[in-house]
RNA sequence: GGGCUGGUAGCUCAGUUGGUUAGAGUGUUGCGUUGACAUCGCAAAGGUCAGAGGUUCAAAUCCUCUCCAGCCCACCA
């Protein structure tokens, strides 16, 4: 054996071992209970990132722990397309070579973009393989596979058929640059310092023979969107507004009349007491709008300009027909006063170009009998979400969620399985609107018997179809041996940042679709920072990619750093200094394996134990129960810390020093001791166990994956 | 506006249901080690466990309040 142990070659040959001997496929077996994990996909559209490494280390603990009990245990790993920002990423590739979406047209680049997520996907696939995940390749999925097309198809008829589905014109987040609808979670949020600006509408007298004089003035912080006022808002117990309410402002810069009504929804404590009304622009005044049956003017279009129903101002974008407005408030001496304002601005998460809320013709998934039993799930218990404390954040959501947005205007994805008959627009067809909800494209119309049918342009959220990964992955809708097995699954392990986006929908969509919890655990991690707790980005250059680290100490010491002290749902600060300390723990792991196994006396000698003997074997009974402890109850960060504690400081440093002084007694001792941390290690650092284990282990061609865990 | 998390050794963090002299990594200092390992060993220095009050025989740990740091959610324009 080397003096320092190589971790490069070592790596790699036992992966290949595992993989060659189909360790990591299960076999089911019907009287034993499996353990599932379905592995968060990770976006096929780039390298993975320390956030990927923490869920392999995590998740392959889990895995190894339980395999090594004898239980057939599944982790199945995949890729995800992810929607809008994998277009995103390769709109911008397109840029570099000054190209856009349209110069290829929707086939071309769809199918550059699928490419394109393919090299992505195998690469991630030789990145998971290098940091030692012992998933199951046999079993891998990607979100666009046909079955799983069919199954996310499938889902969506069920939901149409149901009622849950529905097309709607509504107020949606529009991202002007990707040209798409949004989700509500798919707007972020940033504070801006601002103005408020304090507008005066003339009140139109009931004698138009009278000079206008009264004013009401409203206060606003987007005085372009007046340009689609249709109505002002106080509250109705607001007395300084009583003789206004009923009469009718006349709308400066666009000479409409416009009502003046009364609405709970309104603050009189905040501004004037008086809102404009733009119901096409602003989710609460389109919602005062209905309750009042005021008209909705849209005067932003999609492309973020001003539309022909903002006048003079059409054409224009928008934070130039704001200028141009408050300009001509300004000489028209409408502008009351302004004041300096911190607001929150919705910005695209993907792209951050700026939100606009605007009216769109939209489908919608009617959430609250989705929402409730989802509710249930977790608080009768039957899904328990851990660390406890999201619980509560995720009530909370839940109990607060409005209807889902799933169409999108983009290329890339899941296209809706809804088809329009020709017939319709000769005015033959009687079917509603033309309409088909259908998984396969329909053939024939059975109202007028035309066999041609187009298909909706848009696309799924991509959310719509990793919200049922954990049954599409595992043949659903068809009743799979696989499906029937390995379903509910156990764990759900990932971020805590995408317990809404991801988990949430799972767990809707998963009792919706299989009328069971897809996952009677979620496990939230935290996440990784840098080493003084900054959020890791390429701008602040303090980014630790995992294959570098992993190249550089091994990814056994990468995996170990990642869990080492760590406690759940809590972030983790990673430097390279902590990764360096666990490759120092990987040598001191291989040394104590050199003097066992290369220094072995050439007799033994088998006496009763002395004092420091009972000492060691003591201290490892102990381990042994306090590390699956700790991993039963999900406490890797401790457990990993009792292991490099009792390796390194009672075991090698305590132990072994004596045992120095009477090696042929000791030899059977160093041996057991040594056998069973391997073992109880293997979970956290699976190459150099394996490659020790193979030394000191008699039993050729086995594995230490395989062997059973010390009881 | 609502909620969450953290404030423990110079730095980064553990510390399960309250129970002896509060732990680890890293850094610092001294000594040692050339037959497991300098990617090492032994030892030392270093903490009024953010602050105040309370419960208790006993509090880093439970309760209340305050101050700092960070995060999430939310339709006050």
């Amino acid at each position: 054996m080397d003096k320092i142990y190589n971790h490069q070659e070592t790596e790699r040959k036992w992966y290949s071992f595992w993989e060659q001997k189909g360790y990591f496929s299960p076999k089911r077996i019907p009287k034993k209970k499996p353990f599932t994990i379905i592995m968060p996909p990770p976006n096929a559209n780039g390298e993975l990132h320390i956030g990927h490494a923490t869920f392999i280390a995590i998740e392959d603990i889990l895995v190894r722990y339980h395999r090594m009990h004898g239980v057939p245990t599944l982790w199945l790993p995949g890729a995800d397309h992810a929607g809008i920002l994998t277009q995103v990423v390769y709109e911008r590739e397109l840029e570099q070579e000054g190209k856009n979406r349209f110069d290829l047209g929707r086939d071309e680049f769809f199918k550059q973009t699928y490419e394109f997520t393919m090299k992505n996907k195998k690469h991630m696939e030789d990145q998971l393989k290098a940091l030692g995940a012992s998933c199951d390749w046999t079993r891998e999925k990607f979100t666009l596979d046909p079955e799983i097309t069919t199954a996310v198809y499938t889902t969506f008829k069920k939901l149409y058929d149901d009622g849950l589905i529905y097309r709607g014109e509504r107020i949606i987040n529009w991202c002007t640059r990707c040209g798409t609808a949004l989700s509500d979670l798919e707007v972020e949020h940033e504070e801006r310092n601002g103005k408020l600006w304090f507008i005066k509408y003339p009140i139109k007298h009931p004698n138009a023979k009278i000079k206008q004089q009264e004013f009401i003035t409203v206060a606003t912080t987007r005085p372009e969107t007046m340009l689609g006022d249709t109505g002002i808002a106080v509250n109705p117990n607001d007395v300084r507004y009583k003789n206004l309410v009923g009469k009718t402002a006349l709308l400066p810069l666009m000479n409409r009349s416009i009502p003046i009504i009364t609405d709970s929804a309104v603050s009189p404590k905040f501004g004037t007491g008086a809102v404009k009304v733009t119901p096409a622009h602003d989710p609460i005044d389109f919602e005062i709008g209905k309750r009042h049956k005021l008209k909705t003017i849209s005067i932003v279009q999609e492309d973020g300009r001003l539309s022909a129903a903002a006048g003079v101002f059409s054409g224009l974008d928008v934070s130039s027909a704001r200028n141009k407005v408050l300009d001509e408030l300004g000489k028209q001496d409408l502008l009351q006063k302004t004041a300096f304002y911190k607001y929150s601005l919705g910005i695209c998460e993907r792209c951050r170009t700026t939100v606009e809320p605007l009216i769109s013709k939209q489908w919608f998934i009617k959430i609250e009998s989705l929402a409730k039993p989802a509710l249930v799930a977790v608080k009768q218990g039957s899904i328990k979400i851990l660390p406890k404390r999201f619980e509560k954040i995720y009530f909370n959501w839940l109990e607060n969620i409005r209807d889902w947005c799933i169409s999108r205007q983009i290329w890339w994805g899941h296209r809706l399985p809804v088809y329009y008959c020709q017939g319709y627009k000769n005015k033959k067809c009687t079917t509603k609107d033309g309409l088909f909800v259908s998984v396969v494209k329909p053939t024939k119309c059975p109202s007028c018997g035309s066999k041609n049918f187009t298909q909706d342009p848009d696309t799924l959220d991509t959310w719509f179809s990793s919200g049922q990964w954990p049954f599409t992955t595992l043949g659903w809708p068809n009743e799979t041996p696989d499906f029937k097995y390995f379903y509910p699954t156990s764990v759900m392990e990932t971020g805590y940042d995408i317990l809404f986006f991801w988990v949430a929908r799972m767990i809707m969509l998963g009792l919706y679709t299989t009328g069971k919890p897809p996952f009677q655990t979620v496990f939230l991690h935290g996440l990784v920072r840098d080493e003084r707790g900054q959020k890791m980005s390429k701008s602040r250059g303090n980014v630790i990619d995992p294959l570098d680290v992993a190249g550089e100490y091994g990814a056994d010491a990468v995996r170990m750093a990642l869990v080492f002290g760590t406690s759940p749902g809590n972030d983790i600060n990673l430097g390279e200094s902590k990764i360096r300390g666990m490759r120092n723990f990987t040598n001191k792991l291989w040394n104590i394996g050199r003097l066992i196994v290369d220094l072995k006396p050439a007799k033994t000698k088998i006496v009763s134990p002395n004092k420091e003997d009972r000492w060691v074997l003591d201290e490892l009974k102990k381990t042994k129960k306090s590390v699956s402890d700790s991993i039963e109850n999900y406490r890797f960060g401790q457990a990993a810390e009792e292991l490099y504690e009792f390796i390194w400081h009672r075991f090698a440093d305590k132990y072994l020093e004596h045992a120095k002084t009477r090696r042929e007694e000791a030899q059977p001792i160093l041996e057991k001791v040594f056998d069973e941390s391997l073992r109880l290690l293997h979970p956290f650092m699976p190459f150099i166990t394996e490659d020790l284990w193979q030394r000191i282990s008699n039993k050729r061609g086995t594995s230490l994956m395989t062997a059973l865990w010390p009881k």
